[in-house]
DNA sequence: TCTTTTCTTGAACGTTTGCTCAACAATCGA
DNA sequence: TCGATTGTTGAGCAAACGTTCAAGAAAAGA
């Protein structure tokens, strides 16, 4: 019972998200906020509790709707040393050169560290999430004969997220599409 | 002629580099830093006019005490790729996990990217610093027949750096040594 | 010694920060 | 229709922010 709230939560997570994603934790302000989902601060107080409320359901957010999405192409495609390279070839294509924003794992990881074990639990649980479908596939190359016997799954599939880190940082300063590709067709020439 | 400083200035860039490099630029206070250098907001601003301005002669600092200390390493063990392997080594093994501070670079660019040109400018030139040195080592290297002749000397040297960019990220994030030895282990064997 | 220059001090400035709350609006069950 | 409940509003709070500046202290040249 009672008023319903007016707005659609997964738009004002977006929305806030994007502002997040491009400006880190710290360099976003609630007046931004509030500029970026047209919500007064009361409202988002009362739907989060504090700004790190709304960062964390936005930090969530990025997992299910950005992490989530990646990963399930990484899983879905038929043959899986194609599933790794499409998964790098498609998230260096991503990369906007109007709007460096990197990964915001990335950029959370590096702003936050493990000061804050909210945060810091959620970057981890995003990038194995990575890490497992990363293994998963690299596992099933080895029994189709398409990565040598002789190689570590477990292994190279930290390998493989530490090379996705890589590429964020570099994504978040460079324009160079360039240097991007070069890094990605890297990542995946390590396998061979 | 006048008065003369009451302070060593690398003393107070290191002092300043270590509060920075622990928490970034936005989450660093003048008050951290008055309470770092023991310097009053006079002084501070007598010498570095702002503090962006403490900011980039930190950053400066940075480059020439940790990446340069890092890169002459590099360039003067004979043998270019165990230079490069201890690179990796001393890096990983550099990382202290009672303070998860990872590399100031790193940091720095995914919490400013590309937003503020004389922080970016300086970050691509202490990352272009290493990758040059790669490049010359592993170029060398091939020369000894120590790497393969078909390698893209230029190419692996980018792979290098963004691994390293990677080691980073997880270096700011794990205390598990076991982990960012893997990585580091990878990145060497993807020159094999 | 005295003037000039430079450096230090610390109180205080105007903004911006994250956040609160009393008043009002809308929707529910009865 | 009418309380009960929940959502929205926006003025305004205390604290922290980066920064300034008048006053005084120290060193150098004359």
């Amino acid at each position: 019972m009672g008023r319903s709230p007016e707005f659609e939560i997964d738009d004002i997570l977006g929305k806030a998200m994007g502002v997040f994603w491009a400006n880190g934790y710290r360099d976003t302000s609630m007046t931004d906020l509030e500029n970026a989902t047209s919500l007064r601060p009361g409202s988002i107080y009362h739907a989060f509790g504090s700004k790190k409320g709304l960062f964390l359901a936005a930090l969530d957010h990025y997992v299910k709707q950005v992490v989530d999405t990646r990963v399930s192409h990484l899983l879905e495609i038929d043959n899986p040393m194609e599933a790794i390279e499409d998964f790098f070839r498609s998230t260096f294509e991503a990369f906007n050169p109007d709007q460096l924003i990197g990964c915001m794992l990335t950029n959370t990881a590096t702003e936050v560290g493990a000061t804050d074990s909210d945060i810091q639990e959620r970057i981890e649980a995003g990038l194995s999430r990575i890490e497992g479908a990363f293994e998963s596939r690299l596992t099933e190359a080895q029994g189709k004969n398409l990565l040598a016997a002789d190689k570590n799954a477990k292994t190279l599939a930290l390998h493989l997220v530490s090379c996705y880190q890589g590429l964020a940082v570099i994504g978040r300063l460079t324009r160079d599409k360039d240097r991007l590709r070069v890094i990605s067709d890297q990542a995946l020439a390590s396998l061979k």
